[in-house]
DNA sequence: CGAAACACGTGAGAC
DNA sequence: TGTCTCACGTGTTTC
């Protein structure tokens, strides 16, 4: 599957194919506005650009959502993403329905109950679960930038790199630290989390890539990754 | 936000009508072309204008959908379609969890025994998954579409939970992972992460939060991040 | 100002 | 032949 994709132009159906990141499609896609002003709407231009990148990785993001939606609903109807959402409330309704239906037949029998079989998740309220999750947020640290303390360190040794990261454990410093290791492509050998107290310590081992001359820029490729990585 | 439309000073009245159903569009949709070429190009377009109402149609449809989807997911995280189809997914599998666990529960009338089918670790408590890509399953329970041939294994030790993950080192599995830890708000005790090979195997360790009951329930809420997870 | 999310019109493919 | 569905680039709005 995939050859090459010379003159592709269009075609690239929503085909799940997967990897949207690894081969990643440079293809000619920028053909886009042969002539235009040429004033100074270069940076016009230019955030033009990102724009439709973005909206690109939007309607990507999208699918796959539609995707995954498909491979929980048993049985879809048609193809099209309005018959998907119909049959996913359907569905939904279906489950409520049968829920509501065992838990009655559940109650219901008084005599000998044995409904001990929860040891050790006693966890109060042993009655029903009913509405799932937490929904504890509402603050919930979120907000985005606010550089929470990074301090990087970086080891090259031959041909592989030791990064070693210490931050505050807020805003799940290693799902953004193994994104940025993600986008600049590093092959993982080994990694290390742990947290104390609020203080959290990551140590990862990469092959370093060989256009990493050095150790400085191999800490400022990171860097520049970490902030750009939205969390 | 106040209202658009301005009585588009007519000009050709032609059948619009618009009949939008849900709440106001405010678009002042009807100054399109100004005025063109009269010859022969008139049928052109009023087929696009067919179309482009169709179009307009079909959105509105769809959105239809997204609203009514909507009503029926308890807990929407935020705003967005994205959000909204993630957490229809991540919800679909909570009561399909739910489900199960009130059958087992059912099936079970008089055993005198107290055969704590919970302690036993069969009872699929520490399963493996191993599934690639739902669609081809067929069953009604367990449709969870773990990709690149993840098997995922789970423990859960009074407040902790051991999280135990080998799978194809494509990908980066260890961020999609992470991102999941992220999205589903666990605090991460202890990670670590070792490639041999072309595996790739990641423990971690992590706080349980009290609203999942077991492993199952732990498990399959990875595995239906997992699947949604774009990478 | 950028970034995110949406609706819109339009070209293209399927049947 | 139209009709249906989708992806795309773009304008606009919100924070």
């Amino acid at each position: 599957m995939a050859i090459g994709n010379l003159l592709s132009e269009s075609g690239n159906s929503d085909f799940e194919n997967d990897d949207s990141s690894t081969i990643n499609n440079v293809v000619n896609r920028s053909i886009k506005r042969g002539k235009k002003g040429d004033s100074s709407t270069i940076s016009r231009e230019m955030a033009m650009d990102v724009h439709v990148e973005a909206e690109r990785k939007r309607r990507e993001k999208l699918n796959h959502r539609f995707y995954a939606l498909r491979s929980v609903v048993p049985y879809v109807s048609k193809m099209d993403k309005a018959s998907l959402l119909g049959d996913a409330v359907t569905y939904i309704n279906e489950l409520k329905a049968k829920i509501k239906n065992l838990e009655s037949k559940l109650i219901e029998p008084q005599k000998k109950h044995i409904l001990m079989e929860q040891h050790d998740s006693h966890s109060a309220s042993s009655t029903i679960v009913t509405e799932q999750y937490g929904a504890n947020n509402k603050s919930l640290f979120s907000s985005n930038g606010a550089r929470n303390g990074m301090e990087i360190e970086v080891k090259i040794i031959g041909s592989e790199g030791v990064i070693r990261v210490q931050s505050m454990d807020m805003n799940y410093p290693c799902t953004r630290l193994m994104n940025a290791m993600k986008e600049l492509k590093f092959q993982i050998y080994h990694a290390s989390i742990s947290s104390v107290k609020d203080l959290l310590l990551q140590d990862i081992v990469i092959r370093v890539p060989e256009e990493f001359l050095n150790e400085e820029m191999l800490k400022s490729a990171i860097i520049s990754k970490l902030s750009v990585i939205e969390n």
